[in-house]
DNA sequence: AAGAAGATTCACTATTTGCTGAATGATGTG
DNA sequence: CACATCATTCAGCAAATAGTGAATCTTCTT
């Protein structure tokens, strides 16, 4: 039962998750964008078909693709003697934005360390309190690490059926 | 060598790690405030104190700290007898934060498991990308929740010393 | 080399967000 | 019960953000 793909409730979805992925704190467009091409048939669409089924400006596409590309959750291709860009949602495009978060929580985890010290060294209950919060993190990220590579092992498992 | 409190290199802390939150998402009094607090002798302060030190409003105070205990990284607590509020960094302010992340990744998830119906069912390569997709979140958010489990454990053994 | 088709940049506008000051509300004290 | 002390709410303002349209830059075609 192979169904027929009903472009007015994906277009629909497209909206909804945009929302979602909005309210989680991606921009607007980039969440429009990101929803739709994970919702496009083969994952691929070019700049003027995101500016035509989204309904904004070719402007808005560009600066909203630029962000998705910088945090790694889609790619630009260009086939060759062609001028016109196709994005496409990559593979790995929730384990970077994971590990793009990673990168922020490495920053704040280095700003504490540093405040163990502003705050009067190891020893004062700040800074204990700080050097807790300090290891935590790097708890948590490090085993983090670990959950992805766990992640593309089974997942390669699961290719190879 | 119990280092003596150096109150004006703590204050420049404060909006240094500060920006970092901000710059991690954290709207920017919340973050000063939550900065303030973690980098506070006893992890205390009242609003008054707040208002003062990171020179604001009450009012803005208001807001953020409405804010910080909504997403369950301070508590506000009262002493009996008193007026004013005062403000205490909770020890699982990262675990809560994490946490609340995840209450959004859920939502996303659940979004996207909606979406595979919406493109026409699993066995379209729409379907089957956002089925991965929710497949990779699950598993991420589910072990995220065994990791705070062990946290507390290994805590708790440190505490024990 | 000229032209066309696309992407990008830039100046501007509209919306949203974070803060202030003033007014209002709540709660303890004489 | 009236007053004082704090917290909160609300209208307004200032700064930041996301989008538009026009101009510019790139790159393929002929």
């Amino acid at each position: 039962m192979q169904q027929v793909r009903d472009e007015q409730a994906v277009a629909a979805y497209v909206e909804r998750f945009g929302d979602v992925l909005t309210d989680a704190g991606m921009p607007r467009l980039a969440s429009r964008i990101f929803a739709a091409l994970l919702a496009d048939d083969d994952g691929r669409m070019t700049a003027a078909e995101l500016t035509e089924t989204l309904e904004v400006s070719p402007a808005a596409v560009s600066g909203a693709v630029r962000y998705l590309t910088h945090v790694g959750m889609i790619g630009k291709e260009r086939e060759r003697g062609s001028r016109r860009d196709v994005y496409v949602v990559r593979a790995e495009a929730w384990h970077d934005a994971i590990m793009s978060r990673d990168r922020v929580m490495n920053e704040i985890m280095r700003s504490m360390a540093r405040g163990v010290e502003a705050v009067g060294g190891p020893e004062t209950s700040a800074g204990r309190r700080l050097q807790l919060s300090v290891d935590f993190i790097d708890f948590i990220t490090r085993r983090l690490g670990d959950l992805q590579e766990e992640w593309s092992e089974r997942r390669a498992k699961l290719m190879a059926d």
